[in-house]
DNA sequence: ACCTGAACACCGTTCAAGT
DNA sequence: ACCTGAACACCGTTCAAGT
C-alpha cells in the first residue's frame, strides 16, 4: 500500500518481453553477426536463463524472424508516401537499401526466408506497397503479380549485395573505404580468362567509381522501364 | 580411369575424394533438406569417420558450396545456346528453374550466398551467361551491370519461390497437387483486411491456375522488355 | 505464470593414434 | 598421405524445480 501502482512491482530491474528479447536480438546480430545470436549469450545479456526466452519464443527460427520484421518494419514505416509511384517504389527500395546496410545479417536473412516462403508478415507488407505503386502507374493487370515480385526480388537482392560491400570493405580494415573494395575487386574481374569471362572483363571498369545507390536505384528504374513498356492490357494470354 | 588399371586397388570399396563426398552431400540435402546434411549422417553414408571428410574439403561452408556448384553446373552446363539472345537468356533461367524444383535447398542455400558475396565459381558464371546476351541485345554499355543483376536476382527469387510452393505442396499431401496448393494459398490472400492489402487481394485470382513456368518467364519477359526500352547509350550521366 | 539452470541430444571440428 | 574415432567446445531445446 505504499508508493504509486501498489500491485506487487517486480524485483527484476525489468521484466523479460517479447519486445525486450527481438531488441537485444537485433543488438546482438548488428554487434556479432549470425553467428552471434545465441540463446545462452541473449540470456547472459538479458540476465537471465536460457530457458526463460522459450516462455516469449516458440523457437530461434521465430526470433530471427521477429528481429527481421522488427527492422523492416522500422525501415519502411508507415506507408504515407507522397508524390508519384515511383518515388513511393524509390522509398521503399531506399529503406531497405539504408536498412540492409545498417544490418549486414539482414538481407541473407530475407533472401533465405522469401525462399522458403516463410513470408510471417513483412513479405506481404512489402508486396502490398509495392503493388499498390505498380497498380497507380497504370500496369496491366495480368502482370501485376510478376512485376511486383520481380521488383521485390531485385531489390532484396541488390540490396543485400551492397550490405556485404560494405561489411567486405570494413573488413579489409578501417582505413579501406568502398572505393577501394570495389576497386580491388574490378581488378581481380580483370584478371579473369579473356575466353571465359569476356562480359565480366569488359564491366569490370563499370565498378569502379560508382555510386553503389545510384546503380542501386537505376536498376529499379531498369524494372520501372519494362513495366512502363507493358502494352495496355491482357499481357498473359492463354 | 576405372578398375582397369592394376595399381593396387583399395581395399576399401571406393578411395574417399572431394567428388565422392560431394556427390553423397546432395543426395543427403536432396532426401533430408538443409539440415540433413551433417559430418556424421555422411561419414556414416560413405562408411568413414567424420574426421576422414576434412582431408578433402575444409568445412561445411564450402561443402555446401561445392554441392551448390555441382548442381548448378550440371543445370545450366556448357554455354553452347543456339539461337536468339532472348533464348539463350530463357535457356538459363529455365535451368536453373528446373534445378530449383529438384533441389529445394539450393534457391535459399544460392541466394543466401549471393547476398553474402560468397560467390564460388558458380555466381560468376551465371553472369557472364547473362551478360554475354545482354550485351548481344544491344543494351547501352552503361547498363550492363545493372541489367545483368537485376536478371539475375530475379531468377534466383523466381526460381526458388517457386520451389518452395512445389516442396509444401508435397508436404500437404502426396495427392495434393500444386493447383490445390496455390488455390489454398489465394484463398488465404483473399481473407486479408481490404483496408490493409488491396493490392494483394486483387491479385490473389492471378495465382490461380496460373502456370508457374508461365509466370516465371513472363517475369523474364518483363526484364527483356526494360532492357529493350533503354536508350542505346550514355544511360548513366553524371 | 513466469523464471531458473542443469541436463539432453545433438552439432562442427580437432587431433593423437593408427595404416 | 590418408584415415580413424574419441574428445572438445559448443549448440538449441526441455523440464523438474522453484517463486
Amino acid at each position: 500500500m505504499t508508493t504509486t501502482g501498489q500491485r506487487r512491482s517486480p524485483r527484476r530491474t525489468e521484466a523479460l518481453s517479447r519486445e525486450r528479447i527481438v531488441g537485444a536480438s537485433v543488438e546482438l546480430l548488428d554487434a556479432a553477426g549470425e553467428g552471434g545470436l545465441t540463446f545462452r549469450a541473449l540470456s547472459e545479456r538479458l540476465a537471465t536463463g536460457p530457458g526463460a526466452i522459450y516462455h516469449h519464443v516458440a523457437n530461434k527460427d521465430e526470433l530471427l524472424g521477429a528481429a527481421v520484421e522488427a527492422v523492416v518494419i522500422e525501415a519502411v514505416g508507415a506507408p504515407g508516401a507522397q508524390g508519384t509511384p515511383e518515388d513511393a517504389i524509390r522509398a521503399v527500395a531506399t529503406g531497405l537499401f539504408d536498412a540492409a546496410d545498417a544490418h549486414p545479417w539482414l538481407a541473407p536473412q530475407l533472401a533465405g526466408r522469401i525462399a522458403r516462403s516463410q513470408w510471417g508478415t513483412v513479405v506481404p507488407r512489402l508486396f502490398e506497397s509495392l503493388g499498390r505503386q505498380i497498380r497507380a502507374l497504370g500496369a496491366p493487370e495480368g502482370a501485376w503479380f510478376t512485376a511486383t515480385s520481380a521488383l521485390l526480388h531485385y531489390i532484396l537482392g541488390a540490396a543485400g549485395q551492397n550490405a556485404t560491400n560494405t561489411e567486405k570493405a570494413h573488413a579489409l580494415g578501417p582505413d579501406t573505404d568502398r572505393a577501394e573494395f570495389l576497386d580491388a575487386v574490378s581488378t581481380a574481374w580483370e584478371r579473369l580468362d579473356p575466353d571465359d569471362y569476356p562480359f565480366t572483363r569488359a564491366v569490370a571498369d563499370q565498378m569502379r567509381g560508382h555510386d553503389d545507390r545510384e546503380q542501386f536505384l537505376a536498376g529499379v528504374d531498369l524494372m520501372l522501364a519494362g513495366i512502363a513498356s507493358l502494352p495496355p492490357s491482357g499481357g498473359t494470354a492463354t
